[in-house]
RNA sequence: GGCCCCGUCGUCCAGCGGUCAAGACACCGGGUUUUCAUCCCGGCAACCGGAGUUCGACUCUCCGCGGGGUCACCA
């Protein structure tokens, strides 16, 4: 269902790190852009000097970066549009705030922030809700950039249609003379969001639930500067893993990036962030990233807000491993091997990979997955006196399985097969359970409280480390 | 408080007047001749409430209730 090519945008403020919530919205807008054939833009809104954080831009391009959330024009990369910093272009903010100003549809606040802040104590007294033009001055100063220039607004009600939301409406009652520019000369979002969409040619307007009380102010402002708007998407909001708050990170939602440094893979990350919130109407779970691209539609994306399940991630993700191919596995593996790897053969980790591939939920993991691979466990009585099954059989007696299973052990070529073969008969020679012998066989080679099937380890671990070890156990009971 | 949005298993969600209300995560049980996991099978578990419309409502309408958003010289 391809439309026309769609110009969509992201335009976060350089204030944090991005966490899941804000980064959905990149994603769907980034879908619409590439199932349509148009173009992804991303451009900064960093027109709040005070809460702006330093490096938080680089920060989260390299978010978006990481999850495949290419754009084709940006700050970073410039575009026929730019600049792409809304902080480089305050000379055209002003430009068409003046149109406004000439039209008599602006005018500059001759109130102090203290004057305004008593009307609106005022209002809240009266449990009503705040409206500054009810205040709106008769005779307003001209606008010398030393006071705020604000919106002379033409209230009244509005219907209008949001791809998400469907079928909207708002009453005159919520539209105000919102400011336009700040004393400091720098324009608020309201006023620069709907200059830079209209220069930069979005088609698409897509952001998050917050906005949803201000659209009937930016259809007021479309109107007076007589242009047309955009496509409007309202998206509800990520909630809280434990609330039904919105996500923040106040309430410790992380920073993307650290997922990545977790480990996640960005396709099940991305795989993960579209299904809240959005389906395709089967049953399909695990999508692609071009899955995602040919099958993402906003009218099929959930009004109601979502609830931030890690869990779900994580099963995600484990299951986006098991569908990565041995070497690309292998290749995003780096970095995320226990110490003792280091100095292991690209072979020999890539047969570990293939044991643990189908445990693994996260890149994270590997090293507790992993470790005795790479190095001799000390031996840990608890995990045999804990167990149980062993437990339960006598510590002479254990001795004695294990020194016929080193001689068993011992006499094989050390492949899987010949391995599980020598070991199915020890089973039978000695006439005990697997759960006891096995066990016992695969915590006195691993020293780990799980490990992958027994035959498939030894191959790995090979003859040497696997009699070594045996020994060490040995010499412990 | 005004305005606006939302309301199906614990969670993510399917449903778009007639279904035994589906699937997935999580959880529980069983199987895959050791463990953990994968995989397979099975189980648990939901339409916020009340009216109305209709032969028939999870689906439509209204009223409640609950949750969320907003009412900044933040975005």
């Amino acid at each position: 269902m391809n439309n026309k090519p769609a110009r969509t945008r992201f335009a976060p403020s350089p204030t944090g790190y991005m966490h899941v919530g804000g980064v959905r919205t990149a994603l769907f807008a980034w879908l619409i852009a590439r199932q349509t054939g148009g173009q992804f833009i991303l451009r900064l809104e960093d027109t709040d000097k005070a809460r702006e954080v330093a490096g938080s831009g680089e920060h989260i391009m390299k978010s978006l970066r990481w999850l495949g959330l290419t754009w084709d024009e940006g700050p970073d990369i410039g575009g026929p549009h730019g600049p792409y910093k809304q902080s480089d272009r305050l000379g055209t903010y002003k430009e068409w705030a003046q149109k406004l100003v000439e039209k008599g549809r602006a005018y500059a606040d001759p109130y102090t922030p203290e004057e305004v802040q008593a009307f609106r104590e005022e209002a809240q007294k009266n449990k009503r809700p705040f409206l500054y033009r009810n205040h709106r001055p008769e005779h307003p100063p001209a606008w010398d950039g030393t006071k705020p220039l604000r919106f002379k607004s033409d209230p009244k009600p509005y219907d209008w249609h949001d791809a998400v939301m469907g079928d909207l409406h708002a009453g005159a009652e919520a539209i105000d003379d919102f400011i336009l520019i700040k004393s400091d000369g720098y324009p608020t979002y309201n006023f620069a969001h709907i200059i830079d969409d209209l220069l930069m040619e979005c088609t698409h307007v897509i952001r998050a639930q917050e906005f949803i009380a201000s659209v009937p102010n930016y259809l007021n402002l479309y109107e007076a500067l007589e242009i047309d708007r955009p496509v409007l998407a309202t998206l509800p909001h990520i909630l809280g893993p434990d609330g039904n708050k919105k996500l923040s990170k106040r309430d410790g939602a992380k920073d993307m990036l650290d997922y990545a440094h977790d480990g996640y893979l960005p396709e099940a990350m991305m795989n993960f962030l579209a299904s809240m919130g959005w389906n395709d109407g089967t049953e399909q779970e695990i999508f692609t990233a071009g899955e995602l691209i040919q099958k993402f539609s906003l009218e099929r994306v959930q009004k109601a807000g979502a609830r931030f399940d890690e869990q779900r991630l994580l099963w995600m993700d484990g299951a986006h491993i098991r569908t990565l191919s041995p070497d690309d596995l292998y290749k995003r593996s780096e970095g995320y091997w226990p110490d003792g790897a280091n100095g292991a053969g690209d072979d020999f980790k890539k047969q570990v990979l293939g044991l643990v591939q189908e445990r693994l939920k996260y890149l994270g993991e590997l090293p507790e997955l992993t470790d005795f691979f790479f190095r001799d466990l000390p031996v840990n009585p608890q995990l045999w006196q804990t167990h149980k099954q062993l437990k339960k059989v006598e510590q002479g007696e254990l001795k004695q399985l294990l020194e016929q299973a080193r001689t068993t052990i011992e006499q094989s070529d050390f492949t899987a097969g010949d391995l599980t073969d020598r070991l199915n008969n020890l089973l039978e020679a000695t006439g005990q359970k697997p759960a006891v012998l096995f066990s016992l066989i695969r915590i006195a080679t691993t020293q780990a409280p799980a490990s992958p099937g027994l035959a498939d380890t030894l191959a790995v671990l090979g003859k040497d480390t696997s009699l070594r070890r045996i020994d060490a156990m040995l010499s412990a009971l």
